[in-house]
DNA sequence: CCAGGGTAGTTGGATGTCCGAGATTTCGTC
DNA sequence: GACGAAATCTCGGACATCCAACTACCCTGG
């Protein structure tokens, strides 16, 4: 997880003392921004951690959860892009290592020969509900907060979400 | 930025109705961590965008910042990997890049031969605060928050990073 | 009907991140 | 003083992500 020491004091606090004593503008935007990077750096480093035992990261792990919730646990690939929020080339790559592993098969789409389906296998099946039993027993490390408080936060990205464009809201 | 195509609905809450609709447990803590993916997802993205000008990267840019912020502008290896949380390997990949640019140099450090120090050169003060100008213009692209929001997302980014470690709090 | 524009996916190249392993240097202990 | 452990950085390999360009296919307008 990037580095083993852990720093004596809050790096993004000191950042932002810094930022605010030359007066650079838009503080409480870097010190949250920075704070998402961070935290996000975390989450992947302890979720992916959990996943080795099952050879998956958490861009795979995702791909799979989402064809497991799919009708038919298949879907077409760029549809996967857009709910992930991939690059068509990310996908491409991401069910290119689930194919080799056998969690996942491309299958043609029966009317539109541009279209591949990206399918679950059984082996998939299994994998996905395994590794989520290993996820939520992590319980994603953030235990420091309360369900309350993850509510919370969830709520506050979602109305960035939405500035962004994430979806309208 | 992945997808070009904004979804029609919130992919995040959705995915938390079909988890919680299985009984797979901790649904708070996989919309939060999902949520914060997706946020960095978004803000690495435009914070690239505003930075490309400058051919600089988000990570280039941090660690820019951080030697500005420094002493002397200059700082050990070693110790950047620690305040930005970054693998010794990232560290050098990111200055072999930024030396390339004539925006930092490596110095040896002046009593232990071990340690190489990255000093910023007077480009890099003026490339960072030109950049600096470029990030905040954006402000960050989260303005669908006011301040007092985003200060409550620090907030509770922070209890996130104090109880995995990041920093004793 | 067919020509051109749009859509879907892949390939090749660049960047950034991690891990494992190795070289050099420093430090602690006997 | 010397040996072994620890620290610092770099190298090679793996993975994920993006962009630009390409192929194959669909569909609409004239």
């Amino acid at each position: 997880m990037g580095s083993q020491r852990p720093l004596p004091f809050d790096a993004i606090a000191e950042a932002r003392r810094q930022w605010e004593s030359r007066d650079w503008g838009a503080p409480a935007h870097m010190a949250a921004i920075t704070s998402i990077m961070r935290a996000q750096q975390i989450l992947i480093a302890e979720v992916d951690e959990a996943l080795k035992p099952f050879d998956l990261t958490f861009a795979r792990y995702e791909a799979l959860v989402l064809l497991n919730f799919s009708r038919h646990g298949e879907l077409p690939m760029g549809k996967m892009g857009d709910r992930l929020m991939l690059h068509p080339t990310s996908v491409t790559n991401i069910i290119d290592r689930l194919e080799q592993q056998d969690l996942v098969r491309r299958i043609p789409h029966p009317t539109d020969r541009r279209t591949v389906l990206a399918q679950i296998t059984e082996d998939g099946h299994q994998v996905v509900e395994k590794a989520t039993e290993a996820v939520t027993s992590i319980r994603f490390g953030v235990d420091g907060l309360t369900v309350d408080e993850l509510d919370r936060l969830t709520e506050l990205l979602r109305k960035l979400r939405i500035a962004a464009g994430d979806f309208p809201g």
